[in-house]
DNA sequence: CTTGTCTTTCAGGCAACCTTAGCAATTATG
DNA sequence: CATAATTGCTAAGGTTGCCTGAAAGACAAG
């Protein structure tokens, strides 16, 4: 139907559901580049890695910080110590609690989601620009300030 | 723990988490916008209404433009019939299809949902400013093209 | 100690998809 | 032009990713 390159793209589309579409594409890519590496999870499973201290966190926190209940957070707790990335320790300084901690392969997957974001970013900044990806950051910014 | 106003976020942030923030707070607003207009609906019922013709579509051809099997597709559509939004014709053109086709209430709805995706967009223009409204879409134009 | 408050877990439910397995109508083929 | 393959839809049931409710163990305050 549409003949032209990107401006069939860009003239049907409204701001909203770019930025969505631009979202669910990169946002693939974390995922996809962590699993590459190496690193079997969900993208549901960030939302620890995301939040978790290096000291190890309290299933408590980590399900207030990533916005969910602790029993959903229980339960992707449950699938990343099954995976190897977490174990659960008794907190020393109360003892009804446990605290989350990154077994040595949870670091290492960590360390491969923030080489796949920075890859990510420098893949960002080859398409549009240095300047480009600078003034991104800052119109988002604004939009996430004042919306 | 972070007493910057702005900064702080900009800084923490990655670009691909502050393109889905921003997506995740403009979507609310489109479809709050549409029922706050008096159309209940949920969000993924706007998967419908993107994609449904004037002279209305297929079951078949709703779900392969929405990326979702005919079966689920098929549910959305139960609803928003209950809903009196669409209505289930007869085919003319092939007997085991029927044609999924708007109600007037179905189009003041699609009508509604217009606006209200104007209304955000003039609202974005009034953050960014009309030349950054423009680099924003330009900059994900390029992104996507070629992301 | 008793009462109340955390932290976590167990059980069950719901939404939004999916797969599998039909049936009915249409199109392709020997 | 009969029959095989395909297409359009639906029915039934499973999975995922959350939720609420309820309960058990550990701690805090009176």
């Amino acid at each position: 139907m549409s003949t032209d390159r990107k401006e069939s793209v860009a003239a049907r589309l409204n701001t909203v559901s770019m930025l969505g579409q631009a979202y669910s594409l990169l946002g693939f890519q974390i995922v996809n580049g962590v699993v590459g590496a190496g690193y079997p999870q969900k993208p549901k499973h960030s939302a620890v890695f995301a939040q978790i201290e290096p000291q190890g966190s309290r299933l408590t926190d980590l399900a207030r910080r990533a916005n969910i209940t602790p029993q959903a957070m229980g339960e992707l707790v449950d699938e990343l110590e099954e995976l190897g990335y977490v174990s659960r320790e008794p907190d020393p300084s109360d003892r009804r609690a446990k605290l989350i901690v990154l077994t040595a392969t949870g670091r290492a997957a960590v360390e491969a989601g923030r080489l796949t974001i920075a890859g990510i970013e420098v893949r960002i900044t080859e398409i549009i620009g240095e300047n480009g990806h600078k003034t991104l950051r800052r119109l988002l910014t604004k939009l996430l300030a004042e919306a």
